[in-house]
Order: structure tokens, then sequence, then C-alpha cells
DNA sequence: AGAGACATGTAATTGGTTACATGATTAA
DNA sequence: TTAATCATGTAACCAATTACATGTCTCT
């Protein structure tokens, strides 16, 4: 069976859930998944054409009222099937996260330690914006997505985000502490 | 002034430590950096020609005896400014970790909930595997850089990364029970 | 002789963003 | 009419890995 990249993959999954368009793709992406994955309409357009050539997803062109032509996009047994395969396969190796705060903070030696403070002062606020941002979600999938099969795992994911979040929290208000 | 990407600026950090060849930054990344940024030698050995070619290093071929010949770069006060006007950059957005575990278990309702389950365990075990690398880093920073005036630094970015992985693996804990 | 550490480099390819380009429809 | 939202797509470019290619020196 041919791979993909874990980008198709993830474009693969969002068609299992409702969304049907590229910009349907974007959108669930920029609301759900942004804290683990996110994408750009040059990659999603051109990944949906080879999707439909590999016979994983059909298209049709539906006419709405109010609004411009759209492309649907249906998952085919074949791309579910390409979909469950990839899932079950263990990961390989951990990511890597890159973090230009740390890489800065590692040579902090050739920094005045007030600069160095105001860094860690302003990656701690955006931390604490992710979080919030994390809640909105956590309330909104409660609200809107109660019945959803789906909301189980959402939220499993958002949990992982705010446990982490939390501890960079943590680690910042120390290391200024420390600083 | 010119910029560069974050990778460049790695490698001109690197260069005030004491590592002075394309093979010692891979070294020190793979032993101390490797948690939040990383780097192949197809990267690193053109940016160093860049790096000449700008005026921000110097090269001299060194002879050693019992190895091979290797090229030595040392920083300039140009190379030095660059590398501190960037760390004074304050940084303009988070770093999304691309996480691929995530990314299935948000589809997880499309599997059978042991193979969730083995996918967790397997992800808690790397994790696991991750923070006793991080404690062998730490001891090894505290019994050989001791007096080392970057080791302070060094040990910031390590704490970081144990607490957001012991983060993590309570995550996991979790999350397998809940499932 | 062969394995392993030390050492440097390039070419092909992949993956991905950004900028560009277009256009429909509605509501203010 | 103009801003906002909805909608699709391509081209240029950048970043980065992987595979390939070469070679030294030491130790067993």
């Amino acid at each position: 069976m041919k791979t993909y990249n874990n980008s198709t993959y993830a474009i693969l999954g969002i068609l299992t859930t409702g969304c049907k368009s590229g910009y349907d793709i974007k959108q669930l992406m920029d609301r759900s998944l942004t804290h683990f994955w996110k994408i750009s309409y040059g990659q999603i357009y051109p990944t949906l054409k080879q999707l439909a050539t590999d016979g994983l997803v059909t298209v049709t062109t539906a006419s709405q009222d109010g609004k411009p032509d759209r492309k649907e996009y249906d998952l085919t047994s074949k791309g579910l099937e390409v979909l469950e395969n990839w899932l079950k396969q263990p990961i390989e190796q951990l990511p890597v996260e890159r973090n230009e705060v740390l890489l800065k903070l590692f040579f902090g030696r050739h920094q005045p330690s007030d600069k160095t403070l105001i860094q860690l002062e302003g990656y701690k606020q955006k931390l604490e914006e992710r979080l919030q941002t994390y809640n909105a979600i956590e309330q909104s999938i409660r609200a809107h997505h109660e019945k959803d099969p789906d909301a189980r795992y959402w939220l499993f994911t958002l949990d992982y985000g705010k446990r982490v979040t939390v501890a960079a929290i943590d680690w910042c208000q120390a290391t200024i502490e420390a600083i």
C-alpha cells in the first residue's frame, strides 16, 4: 500500500468528521487541531487533488444558495482503509519541538539578564493566551459536540495541550525567579 | 542587517561554546540541543560555507595527529554582533509541535480501543526513555561543565524538557485509564 | 583486513509556507 | 461600493532530510 505523509492522513481523517471541502478542512484545523497540526491551503488543495487521483476520495461540485460553489470530497472505502491502516501503525519516533525561546535561552550567556527576563515574560504571556484558547475550545466542544462520537477523542488531545502548556508556564515562572 | 533562519543562528551560537568544526556542531546538537533543535550535516556544512562568505566566521584548516584534518570556524566580531542582535529579538509566535500520536488519537473513533491503548503505551514508554536521557544529560553537565558559564543556561533548557515530558507522561497515564 | 570513529561535502527530493491570482455572494 | 466571508487554486521559494560519495586514522 502506497504511503503518504502525515498531513495527508490528517486531511483524510478530517474528511470523516463531516468536513467536505478544502475550506472546511482548513476551518476545522484552525479551530481544533491548531495546537498539534497545522497546514496551509497551499498544501490542502493539491493534496485533495492527489487523493482524488488515487481514488481515496470522490469529488462533486455542490451549488449552495447564498454562497459560492464548492467542491465536496467524500472518502471512498479505499480511503477509509488507508486511514485505518495508518492509525494502527505505531509511531517510530518522538517529535522534536523546535523551540526558539529555548534556543535563545541556551545562548543566554551572551545577553544581559534583563533582556532574557523580557523574553521569558513574553513567552509566558503567549502560553497563557494559548491556555485560554484551549479552555475556549474545550467549552465549545462540550457545548456543540456533546453527542459527537469524536468529541471524546478531541477532548483527550486538548487535555494534552493544557497539561503541557501549564507545565511550560510553571517552568517560565521558576526560570524567571532563578535568573 | 541581513536575516538568517533559526538553524543558522543555532550554528552561530554553538560556535561560541568551544565547538569549531561542522562535526563538533553536530555532536553538541545531538548531545545537548536534541530535545528542542536538531539539524543534519546536509544543512550544517552549506550553512557554515555561507557564514564564511558573509564574513560572520573565519575558516582555518587544522591538522591533528591521529585524526583527519578538519576545518575550524571562528566567529568574527560581526558574527557575534549578528548573534546578539538575534538573541534580543522577541519571538513572534509560539511553535506548533506536530504530534503524530495526538493526530492519531484525534481520529481514535476509527480504531478499536485496545489499538489506541497500545499507541499510548508505546508513546509513554518513549517519553520515559526521553526523560532518562534528560537526566543523563543533566548529570553530564553537572559533572563536566560545572564551571562553564553556559552550564546555567543549558540546565534551564533541560528543566523545560523534563517538566514538559513529565506532564506528557502524566497525561498518557490519565488517558490510558480513561479509555 | 575490517570495523569504527572522525571528518567533509553534494544532489535529489520532500514538505511546507507565502505570495499571488481569481471570483461569488451578502450585508452594511 | 466596499468590507467580510466563502471558496479555489498555482507558482515561487525556503527549509530540511536522506541518500550518496569520499576519505583518514586507529585499533583489533
